[in-house]
RNA sequence: GUGGAUGUAGCUCAGUUGGUUAGAGCACUAGAUUGUGGAUCUAGGGGUCGGGGGUUCAAAUCCCCUCAUCCACCCCA
């Protein structure tokens, strides 16, 4: 404490206790995404500003007020990622990943994000994320199988009960015609509302939709909803979706109040909340984006995608204790006296070279109490133990730590036995 | 960026209106059991009381600043 040095403000560190259960996690994501044949895609932790600011949109949050951005050597401006989509659109377009007449591509990542807010439940500066992005694919399947493979992933993770919310916020004409229509009835609101909202009002008036100040309440009750106002394609294609997902029995609700905070969105959006969380409540979320292709390519892509908090999602498994402790050591070597332990350390190696899990004490110190003691702890179903009695005898010591019984065995044949004693439980 | 709460041993926390060598439980080490764990008992190690400054004869305790954590706003995964 006190001079000690810290981890930054909103980081962790994820100790030994933790990181199993975050690799059995990823490990079963990485299964389902095979599954829906997606290839995995790894981009660099930073990359030029210009990419966020151009694809996530300037009056977002994000790009405005939440990025980690610094200059170079050479004064270029680079920024920590604060999301995986802009990156892997741009590695698509930079290395013409797309096959075919769609150019289409099915890809997914894993890794840390950073974005500069104030920590809190469920939220730090870096965070986790996964996410997968099928790019070419203007079909209502491509978001119904999206949606499912969101379901799988979050199912194969260990997370029993969940529900989707669904939404649609229009194709790029809807939103724009929406967008005035959404104005104009705030301008002309008369009732409550708060400094944000009307603030928002210039930059970012789909927010509004989704304001939680009960200043707000009432406006958005009143206010023009996009789901009501989608074109004739948008709403077509949004009862495409609901259908494909009654058909594939994709546990959704239509959440016509559910407006997402990236730009890039187009038609279909949706989210996975869970009360648990606290006001964090998202745990994955994600949609179409028609639009962001083009943007770094001359030929636009149809896409979908999203994208799981794999901090909130392991806090979740891990509060409904639906996380199992990893396994520790199988084995021990325990040993009395300096010629002992030198010989014990020989024979633990033995052992791991076997593919043995195995405890040893390479300290040399303690008593041989405490290493049963600690061998114990760790889960070892049996010890060898070495003194001075058993190397006079060429002989090791096999102990049962369940049973409690013991039995002398040939010290050159030790670490076989114990293998295949450990094998055929 | 705004608000509220909280920082005492590795962990969870006591510490009465300021009073002398700062405590408990868990964990750790050793002993009881001269080489045998999961129980019990005994002993021991481990703390510049987040950091800095101030008030005072005296500060973990009161005041100011600062850093950090937690929760909420905001935002989003």
């Amino acid at each position: 404490m006190g001079e000690t040095l810290q981890a930054p403000r909103g980081t962790r560190d994820l100790l030994p206790a933790e990181t199993g259960r975050w690799a059995r996690v990823e490990a079963a994501l990485r299964e389902v995404f095979a599954r829906y044949g997606y290839g995995e895609l790894r981009t660099p932790l930073f990359e030029h500003t210009e990419l966020y600011v151009r694809g996530i949109g300037e009056a977002t949050d994000i790009v405005g007020k939440e990025m980690y951005t610094f200059a170079d050597r050479k004064g270029r401006s680079l920024t920590l990622r604060p999301e995986g989509t802009a990156g892997v659109v741009r590695a698509y377009a930079q290395h013409g990943l797309g096959q075919g007449e769609a150019g289409e591509a099915k890809l997914f990542y894993l890794g840390p994000m950073f974005r500069y807010e104030r920590p809190q439940a469920g939220r730090f500066r870096q965070f986790w994320q996964a996410g997968a992005e099928a790019i070419g694919y203007a079909d209502p399947m491509a978001d119904a199988e999206s949606v499912a493979m969101l379901v799988a992933a979050l199912r194969a993770a260990g997370l029993k009960d969940l529900s989707v919310d669904v939404n649609s916020v229009g194709d790029a004409e809807t939103r724009a015609a929406f967008r005035a229509r959404l104005v104009s009835f705030v301008e002309g609101w008369s009732g409550p509302i708060s400094a944000e909202s009307r603030a928002r009002c210039a930059v970012n008036p789909l927010r509004i939709l989704d304001s939680k100040d009960p200043q707000d309440a009432e406006l958005v009750a009143a206010a023009p909803k996009v789901t009501n106002h989608l074109g004739t394609r948008s709403s077509a294609h949004l009862a495409s979706v609901l259908r494909h997902l009654d058909r594939l029995g994709v546990p959704y609700e239509v959440n016509k109040a559910l407006v997402r905070g990236l730009d890039y969105y187009t038609d279909t959006v949706f989210e996975v909340l869970s009360a648990d969380l606290g006001a964090q409540s998202a745990v994955a979320g994600g949609g179409r984006y028609d639009s962001l292709v083009g943007q770094f390519q001359a030929q636009p892509r149809p896409a979908v995608g999203w994208a799981i908090g794999l901090d909130r999602l392991v806090g979740l498994l891990e509060q409904r204790g639906l996380m199992e402790g990893s396994g520790g050591a199988r084995a021990a070597v325990c040993c009395v006296g300096s010629r002992a332990f030198a010989r014990g350390l020989a024979l633990a190696e033995e052992l791991r070279g076997l593919g043995v899990r195995t405890w040893f004490d390479p300290s040399g110190r303690r008593s041989l109490k405490s290493q049963f003691k600690q061998a114990d702890a760790e889960g070892c179903l049996l010890a060898l133990v070495l003194g001075d009695d058993e190397l006079d005898r060429g002989e090791a010591t096999l102990k049962d730590m369940r049973k409690g019984g013991q039995a002398p065995v040939a010290l050159a044949g030790a670490a076989a036995e114990a293998a295949r004693r450990l094998a055929g439980d």
